[in-house]
DNA sequence: AACCTTCCCTGATGGC
DNA sequence: TGCCATCAGGGAAGGT
């Protein structure tokens, strides 16, 4: 599921090969993926430039000359690039063993709701089987942008991303860690994979009350976030079903998660085996021993996540 | 207001 | 082999 490394990583593929070009045609299929009449969006679209392309949270900005283009993902969305005149992988085919989907451009399927034709003979496409993904479309004034997000928390690699500012926003919410860290309001880009990931090297319980979070722990999850985000940003996203970048490959974090998808298996810190729960309606994975329920870990805790230097992964 | 549950959707998987 | 139930989950909407 695309989180905010996966949609990164759409980013840095999709910026360099689309910016400056000109959609000259669009194509629409299933019309519940779009947030506005498919004709009204192919009108809005024709014709304009793609002039940058941005990021806040899961959600992937592009900036037009009039108005904005905007994605979700959902679950299942992927956005990649074709050229028509290139060779295409036969069809999806997910491999049995590597999970491997493809490694080529593919063309458009019945899952395939969007296509752009750009003006240097590239073509976007986004697809989504599960349909969970949203397109919207935005008028240029500043204020429709901040109108549309003003419910979204801040995303961990902005200037909105600070220590008080996250550490207030904490105070007084009696939900889980674990749900605290999906709530997009609280801050922008965690999902299922790395709230999983972030309480691990956090060294918090999922189910531990936000309200009984001593200081210290607030600021480790404060401080956790983004480089557990850096993390999968290094390695091109985690591939586990769906998610395939820019140009149809996959990432390779999922070699490197700590404890998501790893139930049964040891810990990489103290070898006890990883336990599945469900929290939030979500399954859920943690190490009893080095996350314990009732004993908070003291301490500013940095192991495990820097990379084969010793040094953290960059943040963009 | 904060929190919780249900629903949307398709493909993979396992039991019989 | 086919059929059916189950599971995966982001976020909106509705309920408490």
């Amino acid at each position: 599921m695309p989180e905010l490394p996966e949609v990164e990583t759409i980013r840095r593929g999709l910026s360099p090969r689309i910016r400056g070009t000109r959609i000259l045609d669009v194509r629409t299929r299933e019309a519940r993926v779009f947030q506005l009449p498919t004709k009204h969006l192919r009108l809005k679209l024709r014709g304009r430039s793609i002039d940058e392309v941005n990021r806040i949270g899961k959600y992937l900005i592009f900036g037009l000359d009039h108005g904005y283009l905007v994605f979700h993902l959902g679950m299942t969305g992927q956005l990649t690039l074709r050229t028509p005149s290139g060779k295409d992988a036969p069809r999806f085919i997910r491999h049995p063993v590597t999970g491997l989907q493809r490694t080529r451009q593919h063309a458009p399927d019945q899952h395939t709701h969007l296509i752009l034709q750009l003006d240097h003979g590239v073509e976007l496409l986004y697809r989504d089987p599960r349909k969970f993904g949203k397109i919207f479309w935005l008028r240029s004034e500043p204020e429709s942008l901040s109108r549309f997000f003003s419910k979204l928390g801040p995303d961990p690699f902005s200037g909105a991303y600070q220590e008080h500012e996250i550490l207030k926003r904490m105070k007084g919410r009696k939900v889980s860690a674990k749900a605290l860290l999906l709530d997009q309001s609280f801050v922008a880009g965690l999902g299922n994979i790395y709230a999983d990931e972030t309480l691990f090297v956090s060294r918090i319980h999922p189910l531990r009350r936000t309200d009984t979070l001593r200081k210290y722990e607030r600021l480790r999850i404060f401080k956790m976030i983004p480089r557990v985000l850096a993390k999968g940003v290094h390695f091109g996203g985690t591939s586990l079903r769906d998610y395939i970048d820019s140009d149809g490959e996959r990432g390779t974090h999922q070699e490197r998660l700590f404890v998501y998808g790893r139930a049964g298996q040891p810990c990489v810190q103290c070898g006890y085996p990883i336990t599945r729960i469900v929290v939030a309606q979500r399954g859920t994975h943690f190490c009893r021993v080095c996350q314990p329920r009732s004993k908070p870990v003291p301490g500013d805790l940095d192991w495990t996540i820097f990379d084969e230097n010793n040094e953290p992964y960059p943040l963009p």
